[in-house]
DNA sequence: AATATAAGCAACCGCCTCTTG
DNA sequence: ACAAGAGGCGGTTGCTTATAT
């Protein structure tokens, strides 16, 4: 055990990337595509780790990287692949062209997520939170009088107050 | 206008899985 | 069959920007 990390090596650069270094890593791969990541930063003349390469390759540099708000349609079949998939976060990507697994976790993270506890859904269970279910919320909830969100409610279970 | 707080997001960390010798 | 290394993934952090007071 106690493997290194790959980023121990003394001189390699941290934190957010810049634009000199983003050519760098797209002029590279243009030219010779990402077999090694690590061996692709020295070969690229950058100072960084494979692993941040990777990264920042897959979630921000990649040319079929759909930028931008999520559309309704693609924040329904979030929720509906993480009923099935739970935190496949990769897995769900998969199933959205154009949209990473960070991008997906994060909104997953700051948007669904709270979302459905507004709703009174557990967001790991996807069961109704019957317990803490407040019916006030929910009927001025803007949500409500959404038809899309109406059907996603039906699917995930959750009785409409009448 | 200045400050505090919340929200959004890029990037890192460390574990797990797959591949290779 | 096993160990080591590389890639991949999910969780989390921390910086930046937006909004509220």
């Amino acid at each position: 055990m106690g493997r290194t990390p790959c980023c121990e090596k003394n001189g390699l650069k941290k934190g957010p990337w810049t634009p000199e270094e983003d050519q760098k890593l797209i002029d590279y791969i243009q030219k010779n595509g990402y077999g090694n990541w690590r061996t692709l930063p020295k070969n690229a003349g950058l100072q960084r780790c494979g692993k941040s390469c990777r990264l920042r390759w897959t979630n921000y540099l990649r040319p079929d990287i759909k930028r931008g708000r999520f559309s309704f349609e693609e924040e329904e079949t979030i929720i509906q692949l993480h009923i099935i998939l739970g935190n496949k976060w990769s897995a769900i990507a998969a199933r959205l062209p154009g949209r990473t697994d960070n991008e997906i976790k994060n909104y997953w993270n700051t948007h669904i997520r709270k979302t459905l506890l507004r709703m009174g859904i557990d967001p790991v269970t996807h069961n109704p939170r019957l317990d803490l279910l407040d019916i006030s919320s929910i009927l001025s909830s803007s949500f409500y009088n959404n038809s899309s969100q109406m059907n996603l409610s039906r699917f995930l279970g959750v009785q409409t107050p009448c």
